[in-house]
DNA sequence: GATTAGTTTGTAATCATTACAAACTGATAA
DNA sequence: TTATCAGTTTGTAATGATTACAAACTAATC
């Protein structure tokens, strides 16, 4: 499990354990959890965890281009470590998010043509194909 | 000026003076406001109203499908009566929201083919043409 | 004019996030 | 080994947006 560490290391990051552990986390766990989430889940394997450290280490996480931050529905920010371009459904009934690949070709009007893009983030919502066959 | 009183009343919501004002000054001012900067803006006019109206006011704009919510950024929640699809930009240099044509044909990945998607929304973040060109 | 439903208002509570300072850790140098 | 130092973690307190809630108000109806 050290190549976490070093995947940490190349990425200008000092590997501590906690950073390891979120980042693991972050990686088994491709359900965009919340900071709230990862905190309860690693409190058990790292009894002194503080969520500042939670919040601290996504902060860096981010800064350093290894995670992104999701803001899928109002005041619940989620974290994703999967960098790659994608889009995120959200149902609107089983408030579940699924994950999407994107084709971002020629979707965009000419409005922006003399803009820098450097990031993307495309949400959908509606009903997933498991809520829709139970109704 | 009683066309938005009207337009209010079609769409289910008593036309009262703040939400006349209230749908005016998001008809009027199409750079996303915040609650805050629709609470300064119309404070002038009606001394009286109070932040929870604005809250309570564009919380039934979005129920019945007159305005709608965007979370551009984390912790900043912008409002937008321009129901049309349309996408985003943020610069991330002067702040400023950019709104642009978006064509969604063709875009999402077969992993959605049985969901239903009733709402999109894409985000675009990057340097805009004029904090471009002056750097 | 009385009643009632709906609307607005202000205050207090909530909750995620941030600020900050103290405690801790681990490496390096004497 | 011990001292030092930068970087990391932790806990508490502060912030700030949003929500809950109850009282005051308004407008329409009987």
């Amino acid at each position: 499990m050290n190549n976490v560490g070093d995947f940490l290391k190349t990425n200008g990051i000092k590997p501590s354990y906690q950073r390891i552990k979120i980042y693991e986390y972050l990686m088994q766990n491709k359900e965009h959890p919340t900071v709230d989430s990862i905190y309860n889940a690693l409190n058990g394997q790292i009894p002194t965890l503080s969520k500042t450290t939670v919040y601290n280490t996504l902060k860096i996480f981010i800064d350093k281009g290894i995670a992104m931050a999701i803001t899928i529905d109002d005041n619940e920010v989620r974290y994703d470590a999967w960098m790659d371009i994608h889009g995120h459904f959200k149902c609107t009934h089983c408030q579940q998010v699924t994950d999407f690949s994107v084709d971002f070709d020629g979707i965009v009007g000419e409005e922006l043509l003399d803009f820098d893009v450097l990031e993307r983030q495309l949400f959908l919502y509606g009903v997933c194909k498991k809520c829709k066959e139970e109704s």
